[in-house]
RNA sequence: GGGAGAAUAGCUCAAUUGGUAGAGCACCGGUCUCCAAAACCGUAGGCUGGGGGUUCGAGUCCCUCUUCUCCCG
């Protein structure tokens, strides 16, 4: 008698794509919770411009991921799957099905591959190498990161300076090289092996995508993402070093700074969008599995009993 | 109608006294172990508006045509 295995059902798409209708309509009909995995929709007050659920549909199906932290603070691919590890154990344990739904390509990765190892930094060490690279640039800090690399950097990116900060504090932090915690990494086992995997992800045709992106800034604008994003200034978006350059948010933020017309504000925001569809497609190819890309047709939606799920590793 | 200026990569602009056209952005491709909707790297891209002239050599000087902008009537 084989014991029952668990699923663990992951809806990824490009932006704009129709993931969040798909999700509900998919968990209503199974049974399941959704667990949001949208690195901006984490954060509390950003609402419009991270096209979150809203609460009416919310009320449709449980939602977790989402509301997460503040805008002041960070919220990381660890903290967000030492949430999402709990949170699928409570789900199963009261027999829901688990649904994650989103276009975050680094924290999708973590329910795929390990994408943290043990070392947690300490902020003393945090701010000191920051203190560092701010007064003495990212050339005192390689000259630092050599001293505890004697054998090397491996693959390490030196001219990309947050990969340079973050390689460094974890030498300090941990005392040891960075070949050395590479090897540890590896050794690391998959993420969620207990469950079965199935994956998908959503796309469609780039004009079909392009009018959606169109409708839907248009959209935000109008429905507040403005007076949405000087809330979150106030409250301190400005001092995050990603969100205030997440994509709506950082084209919202230099209109407010240098003005112009609401016009020119909505075309660089919908070209900040296409951009950043194109590289989840790019990242969607290459670590979701091979015939996981739902494709509907032009002005199709999905049904959810029709979805091609493909059994994931 | 008269005068002035401009025309260079998809876009905005560079190019010392005339010496085989560069940058930013966009596009395309790639990297990434806790800021990832971030950050970083790379490729490609031009009969320099058309035509003629001067010169060993013209984006650069001269003539002409076209287009655009501004000023005066």
């Amino acid at each position: 008698m084989a014991r029952k295995v668990e699923e663990l059902w992951i809806l990824g798409g490009v932006t704009a794509a129709g993931k969040t209708e798909l999700s509900l309509e998919w968990a209503e009909k199974n049974g399941a919770e959704i667990i949001s995995c949208d690195s901006v929709s984490f954060y509390r007050g950003l609402d419009i411009g991270s096209a979150k659920p809203d609460s009416r549909e919310q009320k449709r199906v449980v939602h977790h991921g989402l509301d997460l932290a503040d805008v002041s603070e960070v919220f990381d691919v660890g903290q967000f799957h030492a949430y999402a590890n709990e949170v699928i154990q409570d789900m199963i344990s009261r027999g829901k099905k688990v649904l994650v739904v989103g276009g975050s390509g680094f924290f999708l990765h973590g329910f795929l591959r390990p994408v943290v190892d043990a070392v947690e930094v300490a902020q003393e060490v945090r701010n000191q190498v920051k203190a560092t690279y701010e007064n003495e640039g990212i050339n005192a800090l390689l000259a630092q990161l050599k001293k505890h690399n004697p054998e090397g950097l491996g693959h390490l990116d030196t001219q990309n300076p947050l990969r340079v900060i973050r390689a460094l504090e974890r030498c300090v932090q941990s005392g040891r090289s960075l070949i050395d915690l590479q090897k540890d990494f590896e050794k690391l086992p998959i993420p969620y092996a207990q469950l079965q995997k199935k994956m998908v992800w959503l796309d469609r045709e780039d004009d079909e995508i392009v009018k959606r992106i169109n409708l839907r800034t248009q959209q935000m604008i109008e429905g507040g993402m403005i007076e949405e994003t000087q809330r979150a200034i106030r409250d301190g978006m400005e001092s995050h070093p990603s969100l205030s350059q997440s994509v709506g948010y950082r084209e919202v933020i230099e209109f407010l700074k240098k003005g112009g017309s609401q016009n020119e504000l909505i075309s660089s925001i919908v070209r900040s969008t296409r951009q950043l569809v194109s590289k989840q497609r790019k990242w969607f190819r290459k670590h979701f599995p091979a015939g996981s890309c739902l494709h509907p047709g032009p002005e199709k939606s999905v049904r959810p009993d029709h979805i091609p799920w493909v059994a994931g590793t």
